[in-house]
DNA sequence: GACAACATGTAATAGGTTACATGATTTA
DNA sequence: TAAATCATGTAACCTATTACATGTTGTC
């Protein structure tokens, strides 16, 4: 079994109710580092969740919005949510063009190296800065954390931070390296450089 | 534009002719901690390359085996991947079920909490040694990795093994934290311990 | 006047996976 | 004799993305 959008939705509904609309921020604003969701996948889980009768749907009007749908978690929801939660394995899966790239870059001007890893880096601090931004915002709602959810923080920035580190301390001999093999590879029929007329 | 099976065929491809099944291994020898492809993703893929003119086919029979059907790399197919290498940008995304689990970790008994933390060293001790394996096999058959390659091996190596130390040295700290709170809890309103009557 | 935030939803499409069908040979 | 390796392929299914449709209010 697969931890699918439907049952990350239940597990935002245990913090009270929200929106479609709500929950797709709580994914880009808590989730967005290890599961992405799109609004085109979360509405209908909420109309598929409804239906099955594990959260309950209120209609709410207000003044200068749009309506809203609200959620909320029934009790077949909370236990249908904790079922899952004992018995989905705890998988841990990488799609990285990222690596792919990397592995096929002698293929490649070394300039376009330079700028994946710059990319990456950028990328990298970005969601570095989210997720610290995201610890600060709980810190002053002092809703605390669960230490579950501290050790995750802990254990996603410290991981990060190694990776990002290591590109940072290797990338100019990497790139040296690649120069260096550029030059002696004999002109353009290994390399594709752009420049051949 | 995303790095899909057909591209990351062409790239195998770029090491010398394969079948199918060939490839499909060096996807999981090579590729598996950062791209998963299965044979029904591949095989389709190779037809629809060879109707494409991006790679041949030759069918060969061999003694006291079944047929293979071996593809080869074209021009074309050559300068596709490099096209796509060249405009692909360097993504990163996880999917994980360990983390969506610790974030709902308190929801848990502990000692599922603990099972994952175990259950996620194993692993990553598990992908580590896959890719120690692979390093020592290129140093034997002295088919010099690239550069880049050395470089994407040693980070990965290294982002594994400071992910695993970070839970290696948290644990302890984090079920002992969970205990107590399960503890102090009102009985059973909070947490399923699997043991109410 | 354009764009972002608020708010919901659907249809087409993409990009896979899983399971099945088939079958010989080698190894434990 | 059971299982693994070699070898290819298809059909059903799943899950989610992208793009579109629709409309208001507040901000630059």
């Amino acid at each position: 079994m697969t931890l699918d959008v439907k049952t990350l939705c239940l597990g935002v509904l245990t913090e009270g109710e929200a929106s479609g609309y709500d929950i797709k921020k709580q994914f880009e604003q808590v989730f967005s580092y290890f599961y992405v969701a799109s609004f085109g996948s979360i509405y209908p889980a909420l109309t598929q969740l409804a239906q099955e009768g594990l959260v309950v749907c209120r209609e709410e009007s207000q003044p200068n919005r749009p309506d809203r749908k609200v959620y909320a978690l029934t009790d077949a929801g909370r236990e249908r949510l904790i079922k899952a939660l004992q018995s989905t394995p705890p998988r841990h899966r990488i799609r990285s063009e990222f690596y792919a790239l990397l592995h096929f870059a002698h293929l490649l001007p070394v300039k376009r190296v330079q700028e994946l890893l710059d990319e990456r880096i950028a990328d990298v601090n970005r969601t570095i800065e989210e997720i610290e931004s995201m610890q600060a915002r709980f810190k002053d709602e002092d809703c605390p954390l669960e230490p579950a959810q501290r050790f995750e923080i802990g254990l996603a920035l410290h991981t990060l931070r190694a990776h990002r580190d290591f590109i940072q301390d290797n990338a100019r001999a990497l790139l040296r390296e690649a120069r260096a093999q550029a030059e002696t590879a004999t002109s353009a029929d290994i390399q594709y450089t752009g420049t051949s007329p």
